[in-house]
DNA sequence: CCTACCGATCGGTAGG
DNA sequence: CCTACCGATCGGTAGG
């Protein structure tokens, strides 16, 4: 229990972190600002993260992860290229905006990690794009998609759906679902491609065996 | 031509101002650093700037006045909106890949712009943004586009160019005109157009008088 | 887990 | 007498 107990003190801690980061940037947030929202002090958050930058840290790798989870999730099912595509997107844009202080502060504030830090992120992002555009290429094969260039088309997808962080509003017009079921529609469309027209709940399942 | 040497050394500051938060982040570089890159001392920039911020604020704005302006330019002529819509992301990609740096700094440090400087830059955009759905808006009316949500298409598009700034490499493989034209050739995908087949050079002039 | 405090650094400005 | 600068230093605050 006494895990349980440390582990969410590092989550509070976390939680008032980004939500300060997010408001004022990393440089503009005191570790004293983040101690007295918890009502603590500046050594209490030393007890759980060796540095500012660690914090920072914890922030954005978990963040890309579960990114990366979203779209390789997608990417290894069974079926049409174009349905793997449009659900790695929805889950995708979940992540984005579900996690969009996260990302927010990880695009701010790049500048502020460690070297081995923003080298693992780096290495998650590369393994992303490759991820997409595999998937792409695949589709384009099958001759699902209509795709010029792969590559810039999956930076292409993957920047529109990243930037969504940039300008949606929890308490606007649509709700996260909304606009990640729009945003995979028009990455679809942009790979050329569309869902099947009948999309029957009663669809065979593809890997049942005989 | 005394003004002309304030403007240059202005010009200059900002040049080196721009490399170094690109580099290294507002907060990362010194007002001593950039003094230093120019072989001058810090009082010299206050000459010319009343402050960090300002400086930030300089590179920024101007920045932004001019992708409004790419994206106005091409919206303002007559002709298809298919035609209108390549031409003006093929114009708002040379700024995006043209002044990479400004760009990036811009949205990476806008935490650090004033409360006025932020309010300005914000007006435009939302133009920008306006100026976008509204083309979209004429080219579905026109039928020429098939748009699920205008709005929300017109932020994706607008992300998926604006993002280029975080993977082009001036010294990769595609030179900046090939990717804004294949930035321009997915923005029209995902609006579910096309150019149109005939692109004679030899077309009618739109606003012959007779 | 806090009080108390340091070594270092930075943006901005004085006098000349 | 002004504009354009430099050497030196100050007040205030940061991470640890």
């Amino acid at each position: 229990m006494r895990e349980e107990i440390t582990a969410y003190k590092r989550e509070r801690v976390l939680e008032e972190a980004v939500k300060l980061f997010y408001q004022r940037g990393f440089s503009g947030t005191t570790l004293d600002d983040i101690a007295g929202a918890l009502g603590v002090t500046k050594p209490f958050i030393y007890t759980h993260f060796r540095s500012k930058v660690e914090l920072l840290e914890a922030i954005c790798r978990p963040t890309i992860e579960m990114s990366l989870d979203a779209i390789t999730d997608a990417a290894r099912q069974s079926g049409l290229a174009s349905r793997r595509l449009f659900d790695g997107i929805v889950n995708f844009s979940q992540v984005v905006l579900q996690r969009q202080a996260n990302i927010a502060v990880y695009f701010r504030e790049e500048k502020h990690l460690s070297e081995p830090g923003l080298a693992e992120i780096n290495a998650l992002r590369k393994r992303f794009d490759r991820v997409l555009s595999d998937l792409l290429e695949e589709g384009s094969a099958a001759g699902e998609f209509q795709i010029v260039d792969v590559r810039v088309a999956a930076l292409a997808i993957g920047g529109m759906v990243s930037w969504a962080y940039t300008w949606y509003q929890p308490d606007g017009r649509l709700p996260i679902e909304e606009v990640g079921k729009k945003l995979a529609h028009f990455a679809l469309q942009l790979a050329g491609g569309h869902l099947p027209v009948s999309e029957a709940p009663g669809a065979p399942p593809a890997t049942t065996p005989p």
